[in-house]
DNA sequence: TTAAAAATGTGCGTTATATCACATTATTCT
DNA sequence: AGAATAATGTGATATAACGCACATTTTTAA
């Protein structure tokens, strides 16, 4: 969904709140941009809402309570669609999504959304493009962490970060240990030790969540072993 | 996608034909309906094509070779697409499909489509909805997968069958044993042992691939425990 | 600046599950 | 029908990873 802009914004401005403990994040009509500080939370699962929502500009991780533990399915970098219209289906989320960093929302009215739709025959064509690469693009993710071993989803997610999100070896992790571990699937013990682990074999630079990749042809050896 | 239906088949009908070893199941134009039996590779992984591709009857498998082994990722039941124009982005399947019993596929030149897409918004926006609803179960059967234990994961496979394919509690699992543990994530081995177990506890009926699940609720409480 | 709270690191026993080896049962083919 | 082949069942190990306990470090708040 790389290219696409978001041509709502520009409407219209409908008031705009940011979610509070039991608020909904659904507006009443047409479109508003929202402001997100690090930490903030988007979207709250199993909260009502009835709207599209887009990632104008910043981060922001989708997650969800499991069955068992929370899982983080996936880190989200504008601009990009943050959910569209049958997430709501039955008008409750059933993720939650928190900014990463700071972060500006679009919350689009899903009846404005619809009749875009209508009118431009070439935007609704992109839009299933995206969707249907994005469908592809889960299934191989999901792929990594069912076959992978710990030690090679966590390679996975740094080089993730290094070259998805930050396009650099050198960058400061935005979520906590336990967050990276929830993002592989592991537990905040096994991260722990892998990064320690990658540390001590000259790999990774570690200070904190302040990472370097030092031996970025390692990593992808590990993470193509599995 | 449960409510979709072909509109497309009823165009023209295009030079249709089955898979080969090499073959290429790209169509040259428009749209053409093909017959598969049981077993027949439907698409191949990383062979060329430029369809859109629509199971109008029967059931199917998609498979993936993942990093380590093969792995299913999911049971199709008609009427569903069963890959759309950006599935084959780069005109390269990332993913093969095998008809499980006798199934009817329609094969859509994308530019037939796109067209479609043009003309029909309200047509455009259901599968947005379609879309963007697979893409959020596949977040929930990847968190079921990840988090639960072998036991759990051959408990929802069972009640998937069951539930979602048959509608019955006795049913012929349509996949072997090897294929059950591929699209759980689990050994062959394992799977057949936790089967035997079920059987043991009075849980399922089995003879072969015959299976009559005798204490759902007991399934059930198996699969939510994770 | 210091105390309290949160996040992170690390050793160790436990356990679920993979892996290996082989027996048994189905299925296919001539 | 009978042989050959494939699929399935099952016991015995090996091992990756979890879970627990607690030490250490970092962050937050007062």
């Amino acid at each position: 969904m790389e290219k696409t802009i978001c041509k709502f914004c520009n409407l219209k401005s409908a008031a705009a709140k940011k979610l509070n403990e039991d608020e909904i994040c659904a507006l009443g009509n047409n479109c508003a941009e929202v402001q997100f500080k690090t930490g903030d939370i988007i979207i709250k699962q199993d909260a009502l809402s009835t709207n599209v929502v887009y990632v104008k500009s910043g981060l922001v991780k989708i997650h969800i309570k499991g069955p068992i533990k929370e899982r983080i399915r996936k880190i989200i970098k504008a601009p990009a669609y943050l959910c569209l219209p049958s997430t709501f289906g039955d008008k409750v989320n059933h993720f939650s999504a928190t900014a990463l960093e700071d972060t500006s929302i679009c919350f689009i009215d899903v009846n404005v959304f619809k009749q875009f739709i209508y009118d431009n025959g070439d935007f609704a064509y992109q839009i299933i493009l995206d969707l249907s690469k994005g469908e592809l693009q889960n299934f191989h993710s999901c792929l990594n962490n069912a076959q992978k071993q710990n030690i090679g989803r966590v390679a996975d997610a740094i080089l993730f970060f290094a070259n998805e999100i930050y396009n650099s070896n050198s960058f400061t992790l935005p979520i906590s240990r336990q967050d990276l571990a929830d993002l592989t699937g592991i537990t905040r013990e096994s991260a722990s030790r892998i990064l320690t682990d990658f540390h001590n074999e000259k790999i990774l630079e570690i200070d904190s969540r302040k990472i370097t990749v030092v031996n970025e042809a390692l990593l992808r050896q590990i993470s193509e072993k599995g």
